[in-house]
RNA sequence: CGCGGGAUGGAGCAGCCCGGUAGCUCGUCAGGCUCAUAACCUGAAGGCCGCAGGUUCAAAUCCUGCUCCCGCAA
């Protein structure tokens, strides 16, 4: 069986590997290199750097619905197509080259949290399962009939970070199977229940803004869902320059979920400002409070928050929140 | 040449606009107070203010160049 495979994550790096292992990975096609960094350096993504040194031949089509990508698609010849973390829409011309499937490997339990960010909705839902999905690709995203799946616990303590890398090392073992299962002709289907399907659509930086109006547990969750990225942040008034500065907040955070909180506190409200920690109030019905312990002032590095208090004030009372609000 | 921030005793920062004696919160060390302490009080050590040039009677501060670090742009 000749697969092609179409993916640009690091998350798809175990799953490259385990299809060269087998034989019969005949070629990766992966994103174009892109300037990255500060200085905007071109760089290739890591599984291409991967597959190169396995001698896969690679192609990088800036656009894999255009005819020319069509075209080598097909010079490939493959009997099975997968995709993982490729980043690019396929059009249906697309999917119908694979002689016998096109398939895609998805990071959560499908329906359930379809699209791109769907590991960190599974922390930011407090699910206590997530795992791979091997679907067959259809032209709406995600939704496409359930070949196998493997599942996985959460702790409940993991960031999106962790996750990802669990989720990586999961991906090989359904998907071999998946492989094995259309090799044997498996035609058998498993249709997802519309009813169950949740989105979990792109995040972008703008999206980390931390609600205190969220209830403690929400708030941690957050905070781990979206570390490494796209991060949280927050905004304090700043004493020194006299107006709100950013703050990014870093996990773990500890949640106290029945802290007996002044009358007059307010989500955002700063309860306790020392070397122990930065303990904000929360909002909701619950209540409760957060305690933050590493933080990041703009321009300068990840601290503790020993540190940031021996050059930054924030004291009990100041409401943290965003600019010119709550 | 993608945009922006920064470099000041061991840590984190202020001072820079408007040149004129190196400051804050900690840490370290010594002493004091205390039954005792990471608490409190007193004192001390520790800086060529990133590097190099320029302007000036005088530069952490103004000008130019360089190095390194960081955030955002995936």
């Amino acid at each position: 069986m000749r697969i092609v495979m179409m993916a640009t994550g690091d998350i798809a790096i175990p799953s490259m590997q385990a299809l060269h292992e087998s034989g019969k990975l005949v070629a990766l096609i992966t994103q174009p290199d892109r300037p990255v960094g500060r200085h905007q350096v071109l760089t290739a993504p890591l599984i291409k750097q991967k597959a190169i040194a396995k001698g896969i031949p690679v192609a990088q089509p800036q656009n894999v619905r255009s005819p020319e990508a069509l075209q080598s698609l097909r010079k490939f010849d493959p009997d099975l197509v997968v995709v993982m973390a490729y980043g690019q829409i396929l059009s249906q011309e697309v999917i119908d080259v694979p002689r016998v499937a096109c398939i895609n490997a998805h990071a959560s339990l499908l329906p359930r949290h379809r699209g791109a960010a769907c590991i960190q909705a599974a922390i930011e839902a407090g699910d206590d399962e997530t795992g791979i999905t091997i679907i067959h690709v259809v032209k709406k995203l995600d939704a496409g009939d359930i070949i196998c799946r493997a599942k996985m616990r959460l702790r409940g303590t993991e960031t999106a970070e962790d996750l990802h890398d669990a989720l990586a090392d999961l991906a090989p073992t359904p998907l071999m199977q998946a492989v094995h299962a259309l090799e044997q002709g498996q035609t058998e289907r498993i249709e997802q229940d519309e009813n169950l399907m949740t989105y979990a659509p792109k995040l972008t930086r703008a999206d980390g803004c931390i609600d205190w109006t969220q209830p403690a547990f929400q708030v941690a969750r957050k905070i781990r869902a979206y570390h490494s990225w796209p991060g949280t942040y927050t905004f304090y008034p700043s004493v020194k320059s006299g107006s709100d500065k950013a703050l990014k907040i870093f996990p773990p955070v500890d949640v106290y979920a029945n802290l007996v909180k002044p009358v007059d506190a307010t989500p955002g409200m700063v309860l306790e400002a020392g070397a122990d920690g930065l303990i904000v109030s929360c909002g909701g019905v619950h209540g409760g409070a957060v305690r933050i312990s590493t933080l990041q002032p703009p321009g300068a590095r990840k601290m503790n928050v020993e540190s940031f208090f021996a050059g930054h004030k924030i004291m009990p009372g100041m409401i943290l929140g965003m600019p010119e609000s709550q």
